[in-house]
DNA sequence: GATCTGCATAACATGCCGTTATGCAAGATC
DNA sequence: GATCTTGCATAACGGCATGTTATGCAGATC
């Protein structure tokens, strides 16, 4: 028996005969005539009495009712929760990231996708490295947006976009005055810096020997944001990533990009064995599309 | 989405891949490859991941797996009770009868019947016409073997064979030397017989008026079990319906049709409204068998 | 690099399921 | 009781879903 057989003989029984069934599905009534007689034939059962202008339901039919109309309730379920699916609700986004762009390129990313999807479940966690392996190869989380590559031979990367260096000064600093800061420039500046055993004072470290400059740091700092914290309050300028930087940017804080700095790409992590959901895969699309308007909105 | 696109997706979850969920189906490979694309095509969403020399569904497929494993249950389940139907189960047969007709014809036709549908389940009561007609019309019962003629609005009925009326007597007597019983001889002897207020006992004052002779009964009874009983214990003979008398008769009972007597019919009465199920049909058959068979068994 | 496995595409056959036209039987109407 | 209306069945036909075989391509395997 198959689904339009289904919906057939349900047709037949709401309506209480051929020809309003055949109204009531919208196709001519021999249709659902010889059909119904294909039902019988094909169940081995007699479903309906004919004759006096009428069709009766045989005691077996109103059996069989019963089963059919539980099958057609789960098949519009399907379609319910095909539908579901699309809109992007029914399964949830586990989006974990490191903090430079948990500041906002995730947050816009996130806020954008949520237009798309009103209806989606999201979640966002900021974390360390380490931790994001941990919880991607559990199934913890479903996808994670990285700024330093990520190795694991369980996981997928893929890169969405780079950031570089930038430097941070405050609002009344001559090098608001430029398009972009040179090495050079900040050896005669109060500086603060990552400290040479985080990964962003590694690749800071690499750029200046490139510059042919060593800048002496004051003041070492271990996140972006301590950094760009102690320029707001006068302490120097500083050396951040410019997701950081963007993120920490208003009247009284400038940024702009290091001359010589390296791209560095942001990664959109994920497990190898699990195919993304199509909500995973607009997410890394939605941060592709900020990383993108990234370069047009400041210098 | 129709049956076939939920078989096919469901094989290809169960079976990991196309070539084997083909194999699964008895059907060729492009033919499931195309059914699949055609099935995220239209549903919107997509279900594999495709590449690497294998196929991985993804979450989306995962979820709506479920549905589809409940709803293939649910047609899996019309099949076999459809199968159960056919076997005559699933159904009751509540049959009402007679008293004559619940001696033997009836028994003998439910026993034919349960044969025939081994996992029936079958009941049976004995009645007089007045309580049949309010069972029939209240759906307490499906079907009713009558020997009188029994007139409803709501009810409908159906002539499946004949009785008339017979002679019983004690094994010695002279009628067993006969092929019948005229009339005329009962007047010879001690004649049991139904009181005239009974429906039996108008049949047979209209027999015996067509046949000129008025027997005049020593003992009236009210039942032909009851006459039976009192030709078994040696109180004279008896002028009962031969269906009583069948019953009954043995190595110290015979019976002899009488030679004038006129058929009367059998019926199957039910309730016009609703159509009878396979099993009540089987049932009218078999007490038609019955009746069939009747005249070769005896006399 | 050769081979094998698995999927996609092309081209074609077949049967289900839709259509319109039409006939027949049974109520309904006058 | 003649006629109209209603409901079902049948015939004849067309399109699309679903099957087939042949073949190419990509990645895994040895």
């Amino acid at each position: 028996m198959n689904l339009r057989q289904i919906e057939v003989f349900r047709a037949v029984m709401l309506a209480g005969s051929i020809t309003d069934a055949a109204r009531l599905l919208h196709v001519s009534q021999p249709g659902i005539s010889r059909m119904l007689s294909h039902i019988e034939l094909q169940l081995g059962l007699k479903l309906f009495e004919r004759g006096r202008g009428r069709l009766r339901p045989t005691p077996e039919a109103q059996v069989l009712y019963e089963e059919v109309e539980s099958v057609y309730r789960g098949v519009r379920g399907i379609e319910t929760r095909a539908q579901a699916l699309r809109d992007g609700n029914g399964l949830r986004l586990r989006v974990l990231c490191s903090p430079s762009a948990g500041l906002e390129l995730v947050p816009r990313a996130l806020h954008a996708l949520s237009q798309r999807f009103p209806s989606a479940r999201l979640y966002m966690e900021t974390l360390r490295a380490r931790e994001m392996v941990g919880q991607l190869v559990h199934h913890e989380a479903d996808l994670a947006i990285c700024t330093l590559p990520v190795t694991h031979p369980l996981l997928t990367a893929q890169t969405l976009g780079s950031w570089s260096m930038g430097c941070v000064f405050p609002a009344g600093h001559a090098f608001a005055q430029r398009r972009s800061v040179r090495m050079a420039d900040l050896l005669r500046e109060p500086l603060i810096a990552f400290s040479e055993d985080t990964p962003q004072g590694q690749l800071m470290r690499k750029a200046a020997a490139k510059a042919g400059q060593v800048p002496a740091s004051r003041i070492e700092v271990r996140s972006g944001q301590a950094a760009c914290a102690l320029v707001a309050s006068g302490a120097g300028v500083a050396l951040v990533d410019d997701l950081t930087a963007r993120a920490w940017q208003n009247e009284r804080l400038g940024w702009r990009p290091i001359a010589v700095a390296q791209a560095q790409p942001v990664l959109a992590v994920r497990h190898g064995a699990m195919p993304p959901s199509g909500l995973a895969q607009a997410m890394v699309g939605s941060v592709r599309e900020q990383l993108k308007g990234k370069d047009t909105s400041q210098p």
